[in-house]
DNA sequence: AAAATAAATTAACACGTGTTAGTTGTGTAA
DNA sequence: TTACACAACTAACACGTGTTAATTTATTTT
């Protein structure tokens, strides 16, 4: 069934079907009702490679999570047995929300996942082959964005989500990012509003932007309310459960002991949980904890943890309104924004004298 | 750049460039050498909606998540404030499988989340503007997928995972299903060997075909060995969080008090711990745990969950199989693929005298 | 050297659509 | 009646590819 069939059954011509599928003014009522009926009786739908082809856009954006390796296995790919449990549970609910809101918008999405450099290639196919008119890049470090900034052309529509973009190439490439450091600083205060004023941190890799940024902003908060930084209290993590184990397991260790520990995100809480109870201690009684992130296991853990909330939906609303934006004046503009975060306060924190 | 420019560049005609890349037998490695380099050095792709209109595979699956709710939320889309958040965790490790899989298999995925009947359209329109050749069904219930099989021409490739067919329609459609009845047989036999005799159950949504068997395996399981069906040991659920607090609640309120209980899905357990917690009870001291899906949460919940795994890989790989082998036969069979389970051991049950 | 065969290459068509420029039909103004 | 504007429609081209059948070129056989 092709708009030719269409047309003939209708007995107009070709063109006919095509402009009342594209809105064209100059069809009559009648003409364009008969169209239709004939076209929903049928179960016609235009074929998209052919209107691809006559140079109409695809109708499909792309998202690529980036989720490379360094040197050790990533921390989501466990080995079991032999094959690989697949779970970056922390982008699924960004990608659903990215997906669920193109829908809504007429827009397709073409869903890939690259474990290597190796496999960088699958952006450019996507974009050379005309599959996708614009995608998203979530995930991963530093290093590989240079990459693939350099591999792609300035050409492809891409908005980077939650990466670190180097500042020679901030006005290379939109970008959407989370206000990590408002987001720090506000779960500071919610401690030192509850009384604390021992805090201690285990910060994620410095490495990356959102490491950095988080420590800067735990530092600048101590700062304001002239709160001492204490190096016992200081633990460097990576962002990993085992890191956020050790470091709890390092700072509970240390002669001054905090009332309460910012943990620089969910996964590393998890990690300082366990060190925590292995202690004797426990939580908010013994020591309040904070993270970041609210991701998924956040609420089931026990206590519930208090943490800082990203909104991915309201991520995934910015990345596609720039990319629209950009795919409809057909001109690349590098283009920031910024997602505002929230406290979700739960069990894990406890107010002091 | 197109295969008219490639033949430009290395002086031969357009047939020859498309007979390199379609790998014909008929030319000579020189002239393969030449093209393929001139290729790479200009960043050739073939444009993927020309070789689809020309009779070709699009090279893309597809993939929809049925997720609809019936009268009340779903369990996943948790409001908040006045956004949704869109966890469907569940389905996340088997659709990153099937990405990678299909990936690996030279072929892109589309994603695509159904959350009314009214979306079923999406399905539809995929196949019928060819931007996919086969795709994979998963999730919801019964209902649905009689509607689903009703609304897709019989020509549309798919395959349904995870989904309870109706018997008047098990030689239409393709399905890739869990060995349900083992895994419970399993649980119900680790259970009996650690010496527990009153064992309780928290049932699935009857109406559900998993939640179905994995009840009547169950019962199986404790006829084969003697032991007695206790009614106050039953409690109905129907896998969601709270019906698995309730159940666990009423089992705990009754006078003869299990060793063990089986928990028919790793959601209900998480229920379950609540209840055992309020009442003063330990696990695994007082009362043992078994769930069912071994879901991303289970490992991380105190004490962490034995459970059954079901493989997500294993399931996307014979899914991709069957999908592949029926479009590359251009020929539909209806087929129907069971994957194993195995018990994970962990700490929510103990051996008992 | 001519003829026959094999190897290498290509011209031309088809795929299904959107759009441009053109044509036909219809009513209004001169 | 003629000229003209305008509405309604359509013929024909372009998009980039794979493939069939035909053509050219090279090699072998007579």
């Amino acid at each position: 069934m092709n708009s030719k069939d269409i047309a003939k059954i209708v007995g107009v011509s070709r063109s006919t079907v095509s402009r009342v599928i594209n809105n064209y003014p100059d069809i009559p009522q009648a003409t364009r009702e008969k169209v239709l009926k004939a076209i929903k009786e049928y179960n016609y739908y235009p074929n998209a490679s052919a209107r691809r082809l006559v140079g109409m856009k695809s109708s499909t954006l792309g998202i690529f999570i980036i989720d490379i390796r360094d040197n050790e296995k990533p921390h989501h790919v466990i080995e079991k047995n032999e094959d690989l449990l697949y779970d970056n549970s922390y982008f699924s609910p960004f990608i659903n929300a990215f997906i669920d809101q193109s829908n809504k918008a007429q827009y397709h999405v073409l869903v890939s996942t690259i474990y290597s450099s190796d496999e960088l290639w699958k952006i450019q196919s996507a974009f050379y082959e005309k599959r996708i008119d614009g995608a998203v890049i979530v995930g991963s470090s530093n290093a590989d964005y240079n990459k693939i900034v350099e591999i792609m052309d300035k050409d492809f529509v891409t908005v980077a989500v939650d990466f670190d973009v180097e500042k020679e190439n901030i006005d290379r490439v939109m970008s959407v990012n989370v206000n990590n450091y408002s987001g720090v600083s506000d779960a500071v205060e919610y401690l030192i509003e509850l009384g604390h004023r021992d805090i201690g941190i285990i910060t994620g890799d410095l490495k990356k932007l959102s490491g950095k940024i988080r420590f800067n902003s735990f530092k600048d908060a101590l700062l304001r309310h002239s709160l001492p930084l204490n190096d016992d209290l200081i633990a460097y993590g990576d962002f990993t459960e085992y890191s956020g184990y050790e470091g709890m397991k390092k700072i509970l260790a240390s002669d001054k002991k905090p009332t309460a520990v910012f943990v620089c995100n969910d996964t590393m809480a998890i990690g300082a949980y366990r060190a925590i109870e292995e202690c004797g201690l426990k939580i908010p009684e013994n020591i309040s904890v904070i993270g970041f992130d609210n991701s998924y296991i956040s609420q089931y853990m026990s206590p519930s943890l208090t943490t800082v909330n990203v909104s991915l939906p309201e991520i995934a609303k910015c990345s596609i309104d720039l990319l629209l934006e950009c795919i409809n004046n057909n001109e690349i503009k590098a283009m920031q924004k910024t997602v505002n975060v929230q406290i979700i306060k739960r069990n894990s924190c406890k107010k002091i004298d």
